[in-house]
DNA sequence: CTGTTAGCGCATTCAA
DNA sequence: TTGAATGCGCTAACAG
């Protein structure tokens, strides 16, 4: 098995483009082409149909059709009935959101404020199990969700059309921030605010117990590969280089780490310290395959990853270049992404419910629990990555 | 390694919840209430600040607070930075989102209309990919992104807000769905709407492709895995049960098999055909454990799964029951999603670019692009389930 | 360059 | 039970 296992692991990705090798191929404009369609209304649309125009067709006012599609209560069955089909025989499906929006002051929109660029956040594992959760609040309370971008422009990309904000992790001007979800109903995670309550994880005692298992068995020598715990610096980072602990939640992690190594008479000094800006597969391939392509000397035989993505990628590239994983190399990771426990080996993290965070702060805002700061508990999964 | 990466395979894995075992834990009230901050603005607001008592305050007409915001040649440099100043000390952080969209039709938004709800949507990583792609575009031009589940209520959600709206998948109600996006510009993405551009993946000769390939290696048994073939049922089906071949993608890509089966002289009458009806790891795991779970003399040695989900439970499956793959099992994909990729043995699929199947549709909408319909490419991924 | 006017589409008073 | 009037917050056209 091993022989065979290492050939295939070795040989390169063939690929064979189907088809066409000129780009995008078009089809013939004919088949969809929406021109060559008629118009599906059943009376032609000459105006575009309104509340107004729709009662003025049936000789009544405005306000009986308004209420025929949103108070049965003050109108008798029969008129209802009869305004709704004359409605919907006209083309008319019922009142625009948008002026009913600006009248109620509700949309029915959550909106959620990220860290990154949209892109990012969905490729994200960790954002995007927190966005599913949100979303599988939603879903049961017929909100829509919108995704807003961490950087956006002036306009405030429609912030003040949502019922509520969810503002998730770190963001580079938080006054900003504060300015965009002033007098609207918010929730932070992973991320303190000023007046707003949060839903976080305690990443520090999760770390301790994570990092106090993996050192159960001795490691000869200890790596550790953490997320944005410097200014854009990639790769091997010295000590002094690290932010404050307030500014990223990698950070808290480390600290537990710390303690641990303390605990095991191991000086944290001594333990080479590498840095990661994106937690992408590509993000995380450089640096982990220069800590891996050392010589066996120096190589670590313990890898602590402060996110599952970079020990993913670990245990990717460090099967690919024959070492064993955990006996050659011990690996965890934190998180807890799905991703982790459906392949072998399981990695050994520490799960934190992303998506219970997003259910939890979705329904805050949607008043179905108190709007209070919570922590949220912290599991540690042992896996076979470091058993 | 084979035994102790055995060994390991077998072990369950061992839970370890840190901290509080009573659910969830509050923090101090104080810490984090809202109540107990003081407001933010600078000054005290009686009354939501609008363009209109902004205006006032400052002694001048509306319109010049909103040309101070919108249309800066409209207005003396120094008056505009005066303006600007005054109303940010007012704390009036710009033109309502509500009113603005009322009266110039435009809100900045693009909807996502999908097929499932949005929790399962944002769980699978191919409509996830494709919601990602569509970002990115959007990313790119400041525009915001609303995410509305397929099976949406009277009110429509909001659709209506959207400048444009981009249709996933196979809907129950489409008739409802062409009403919800009538006089919108629209854009559909595998699934073909009456007057509706769409973008596509040509699914049967992608899968013909795959499936000679699989059949290279001569098989002596072959099952093939299928998603949502069948209305609701779970395990293995007839071929009378199929759905017709416009209801649904796999179905497609299950007629490109055949054929590679009929041209290697293989009856498909004679291959195990099985159903999925979710595209996520618990769903398929129950269908995948009985197939394999079956005698030696029976169980397949090729195994063509109709999406990467099910190849990868399938991946991860065979592993745990100590089969060898591609050893004792060569198995396919379909789809192409980054996980599939990043992992040994890495799987033989074809990669449909959902990333760009997204971006083409949001560019579209965007007028990027010529709003016509397409069909991309696909590429056939040679990986180590089955060279 | 600035102010005035007039709605965008709707839901909610209040009167009939 | 229905209708007339009002304004949510904003911007485009025009007048000054």
């Amino acid at each position: 098995m091993a022989a065979a296992a290492l050939a295939a692991i070795r040989s390169p990705t063939r690929r064979l483009t189907y088809a066409p090798g000129h780009g995008h191929r078009y089809t013939a404009p004919a088949a969809h082409d929406a021109a060559s369609h008629p118009t599906r209304a059943t009376v032609s649309q000459t105006k575009r149909m309104t509340l107004k125009t729709v009662a003025a067709r049936l000789g009544v006012s405005a306000a009986t059709v308004s209420n025929a599609f949103n108070r049965p209560d003050q109108l008798s069955q029969a008129r209802r009935e009869e305004i709704l089909a004359a409605a919907a025989a006209l083309g008319y499906h019922g009142p625009d959101s948008r002026g009913r929006m600006l009248r109620t002051g509700r949309s029915g929109i959550i909106a959620m404020l990220l860290a990154e660029n949209l892109f990012y956040s969905l490729s994200d594992s960790v954002a995007s199990e927190l966005i599913a959760g949100v979303a599988a609040q939603l879903d049961q309370h017929g909100h829509s969700l919108m995704l807003l971008p961490g950087r956006l422009e002036q306009s405030g990309g429609g912030v003040d059309m949502a019922d509520g904000v969810i503002v998730y992790g770190l963001h580079g001007a938080s006054s900003r921030i504060l300015d965009l979800i002033a007098d609207r109903p918010a929730v932070a995670i992973d991320i303190d605010l000023p007046g707003i309550p949060a839903v976080h994880v305690d990443n520090y005692p999760a770390s301790l117990a994570l990092a106090r298992h993996a050192l159960r068995h001795p490691p000869q020598r200890v790596a550790i590969v953490g997320l944005r715990l410097t200014q854009s610096h990639v790769g091997q980072i010295g000590l002094e280089a690290l932010l404050s602990a307030d500014l990223t939640v990698t950070r808290r992690r480390l600290d537990g780490i710390f303690k641990a190594l303390t605990e095991a008479a191991i000086d944290p000094d001594s333990v080479a310290l590498w840095n990661v800006d994106q937690n992408t597969y590509e993000g995380c391939v450089p640096v982990v395959a220069a800590l891996l392509d050392q010589p066996a000397a120096t190589r670590p035989d313990l890898l602590i990853c402060l996110s599952d993505r970079i020990a993913l990628t670990a245990i990717d590239l460090a099967e690919r270049r024959g070492l064993r994983v955990p006996e050659d190399l011990r690996i965890t990771g934190f998180d807890g992404i799905a991703e982790g426990q459906r392949r072998r080996p399981r990695l050994t993290t520490v799960h934190q419910d992303n998506t219970a965070k997003g259910r939890l702060a979705a329904a805050m805002l949607l008043d179905l629990e108190p709007r209070r700061s919570r922590t949220l508990d912290t599991e540690l999964l042992i896996g076979d990555s470091a058993p």
